[in-house]
DNA sequence: TTTTTTGGTTGACGTGGGTCAACGAGCTTG
DNA sequence: CAAGCTCGTTGACCCACGTCAACCAAAAAA
């Protein structure tokens, strides 16, 4: 058995109307008057370690999270090891939707960095979506987004090839630093490569390989976990008729 | 443009609380009362033929579908004309959920036999969400439970190799025919080798030849799409330490 | 600082599954 | 009941990616 990891609650009460991640996060689209009733929801933030579990696999399900600062992985293991990766989440990214099913939950997340989230028991948010007219929706959009994201993640691991699943990976990370303010070019991963093959279904020496090819064909820049995408266009072609290579 | 497809939108109410699928479908741990309020939210039955879209990619999202005989398959296309199969789908499950998020559909549905749907009008579910306890529980469990499907499948796709695949979604056709009352040991795919193939990331022939081989080590008898599991225990073992074959 | 650990890169080689091709078994259609 | 499909099976060959191993850089610990 593994040591309980320590967590701490800050007192804080978060407030969704002062925050600035509302148009990423569960609140976008909704009324200033009901994105004021929402800050009830958000009971406390807590703050998660790098490397440190926000939850387990098997934990009973009481509250999804809201991520406030930091990322996370998400991950699923099989009984002799195997591990496979099933999502990276940034700000404003919601976690723990998988165990509304079952009420525990089905993976684990893990903190990528110091992270901070904010913690939304579910029998409130499922309360409170009967009142507040957006709330229902948005909630079902997100998870909505959710399916529609693993969709496209089957379609990366069942018909893609290395570089092209490596492609699409970059320029998904690329649009969602975008969509956080931050330069679409240039950024740091928070993952390691082999949590980025096993995302992708590959072994991190093939990773380690496309990212040198990219770089050797003048499509990106890498040291480390610092990228920089010199042409994102590029890229795309990749992804679109490398089917033609043959 | 393709002709469009002709449907039949027979004029009779599906009565939930009439019907024997209600423990695999949207209704399931609702009380009695609930469940005849329930009765209005189900619009009108159509039916699909075999090969014909209940709905395209890029389709207004307007309703979800449960389905009420028959089956379905859910796919993505890829602009070069790649198919990545997401998911099969049958009586009592229910499909659409993929078309919240951006209000339009982001998959493709086809029936793999002569089908029927209930029709749920996505705006009159939302409605009665906020009316009915049970009902806005049971339809995120639903959603919850697609996310959770999903993992599995990229945990499929991502880590496992020909064979488990094969396998594990054969258990899982098995488990699916008896939770509707049909015998686990012996069924009917309704799906061709190419489909099982782009579902499970595996080409036509791959597939085809781990179907001979479980023949072989006598885990399963097969005749085109019939099915026989001979040692369940078996495909099981295959699935959790393959991992040793080196 | 040095030492240790962790993460990343690169090369040589092997193999699981893809590709291509031939053929056969059921259906369907005239 | 041919004739044409579509679907499934099987063999021979090949290649993209995995495996194994050596090495290096960065970060963490001492």
């Amino acid at each position: 058995m593994r040591a309980t990891v320590p967590i701490t609650v800050s007192g804080l009460k978060t407030a969704c109307s002062q925050c600035n991640l509302v148009e990423l996060c569960l609140p976008f689209g909704m009324s200033d008057t009901e994105l004021s009733r929402l800050d009830e929801l958000v009971g406390a933030r807590r703050k998660v370690k790098r490397q440190q579990n926000l939850y387990r696999a098997g934990d009973p399900f009481e509250a999804i999270f809201a991520i406030r600062a930091g990322s996370f992985k998400t991950d699923v293991l099989l009984e002799d090891g195997r591990e496979q990766v099933t999502g990276f989440q940034m700000t404003g990214e919601i976690l723990g939707l998988d165990g509304i099913s079952t009420e525990a939950h089905s993976c684990n997340a893990v903190a990528l960095e110091d992270s901070e989230v904010c913690v939304i028991a579910y029998d409130k948010l499922e309360q409170m979506s009967h009142q507040i007219e957006g709330l229902q929706l948005q909630f079902h959009k997100v998870m909505s987004r959710e399916i529609v994201r693993d969709h496209g993640v089957m379609m990366l691991l069942g018909s893609m090839r290395a570089e092209e699943r490596l492609a699409a990976f970059l320029l998904n990370m690329s649009q969602r630093f975008n969509a956080r303010g931050f330069s679409s070019q240039e950024f740091n991963l928070r993952m390691t490569r082999e949590e980025i093959g096993s995302y992708l279904g590959l072994k991190l020496e093939t990773v380690s390989r496309a990212f040198s090819r990219f770089q050797e064909d003048g499509l990106i820049s890498v040291q480390q976990k610092h990228v920089l995408l010199l042409d994102a266009a590029g890229l795309k072609k990749l992804i679109q008729h490398q089917q033609g290579v043959r």
